[in-house]
DNA sequence: CATTTGTGTTAATGTAAGGTTAAATGATAA
DNA sequence: TTATCATTTAACCTTACATTAACACAAATG
């Protein structure tokens, strides 16, 4: 069976550079999407579903840390790639928060970046077996859209969510009934796992349930020093 | 939160650099095995389970790509990082090959390496989906979730259980109508034998005897200077 | 049977985790 | 810019948990 090519999201400015790189992507049985700038890189980001995105760090308007963030607002798993000129090592540590995959300094090895995307989508590949494309959820008397991000009790006014309230009420969601661990949340929603991120986290377990609490059968319950757990009776 | 620190593989055979690395990686809340070579590295991994594989590329003997190769015959999941002087392209095409998740470059920022570690370590987080042990348990009329934490005597309200709590009584559930020694629950749960935690053990054995008392039928017994013995009639 | 050693139980204490609310900060759109 | 919304940080409070102390009693020992 023909199996599908891997999609690649390529947003890079210098028309010449990236020209280049797509055709050489092409070549090796990647289809390659090229947005000219960060505005329209998120454009098609929305549009279609990617395995990975390759973003250069300078460019006009938006840059690459921010076309980054609002791609992970969209989508906490797509891999990202960034591209830069000069390493600095701020800029190199900015990328990792937002949730970096990997980084590649300008002018590199055109074969050396074929191995990474190959590593970095055969990563993910085994990751998105369990988790994959879940967005739709019936919890109790409640109907959440993640892909929307609304939540709606029985037929009424949909909730709008934040997209952190989002993430973590799908999370809990994907655990239904079972413990769904604080390490799990922070790294996956939060990227880190430290005192204050666990706090922020504690703020939108307090958010979620005042929403819940339109239907008495469904709650979160804390499991002191585990967890949460997604409960509908 | 009594999370365990996550552990780390290195594998170093240049003394000076290599404690440093180690004591660096230490103070950041790693537990750190540090190995002098591949052959020490190889032995110490299959004794223990790590997060994250540091190896370094030049050893003598065995280099950093063989071992690779034999731990991931072990396991085709621990994440592993290259350290290595010069940026070889073969070498790093040869470490994507046999399954690297990133490289880094002797000298390279300290904290970088740190944000490295902590996007690869996360990156795994997400995959470890269920370990399906044993946590679920029937002690006469009750049902035990060692999981979940509580305990539940005929379909009725759920009892809510400490860490402690949950934890001694699996153990003794797990040696139902068995003696359950002093020395294993001290040694398993509370990690060391002293006057103390066997005063500590004492204290939660009268704990579960109290939610015991529900079904007649069940007991804890003690027998003296052995352990206890949970009993089902 | 007196002494030592082990266990039963309750209560007090200290610390860590979680709950809640509000203010501060950051980011986005009008 | 202001206005608005999302998120983080801070403060304060409550609850959960583990340990320790204290005292009682039981079992073993010689």
């Amino acid at each position: 069976m023909e199996v599908q090519n891997k999609k690649i999201l390529l947003v890079e400015d210098d028309p010449n550079f990236g020209t280049v790189l797509k055709d050489y992507l092409m070549m090796n049985d990647y289809d390659v999407v090229h947005a000219k700038n960060g505005m329209e890189g998120f454009e098609k980001f929305k549009k279609d579903d990617y395995d990975l995105c390759i973003l250069d760090v300078m460019m006009p308007y938006k840059d690459g840390f921010t076309l980054a963030k609002e791609i992970r607002e969209k989508n906490t798993d797509v891999p990202i790639v960034f591209l830069t000129a000069k390493a600095m090592k701020e800029d190199v540590l900015k990328g990792y928060k937002v949730g970096a995959d990997d980084y590649l300094n300008k002018p590199f090895d055109s074969e050396v970046l074929l191995m990474k995307i190959k590593a970095i989508i055969q990563r993910k590949a085994t990751e998105t077996i369990s988790d994959s494309k879940q967005f739709e959820f019936k919890i109790g008397g409640f109907d959440l859209n993640s892909k929307l991000r609304f939540l709606r009790y029985n037929g009424g006014e949909p909730i709008k969510l934040s997209p952190k309230e989002n993430e973590l009420l799908r999370l809990l969601a994907l655990h239904e009934n079972d413990l769904m661990p604080r390490e799990l949340a922070l790294t996956k929603i939060w990227r880190d796992d430290n005192y204050f991120t666990s706090r922020s986290m504690d703020v939108y377990i307090a958010k979620l349930r005042k929403y819940l609490k339109l239907d008495e059968k469904v709650e979160i319950l804390n499991i002191h020093g585990e967890g949460f757990r997604l409960v509908v009776n």
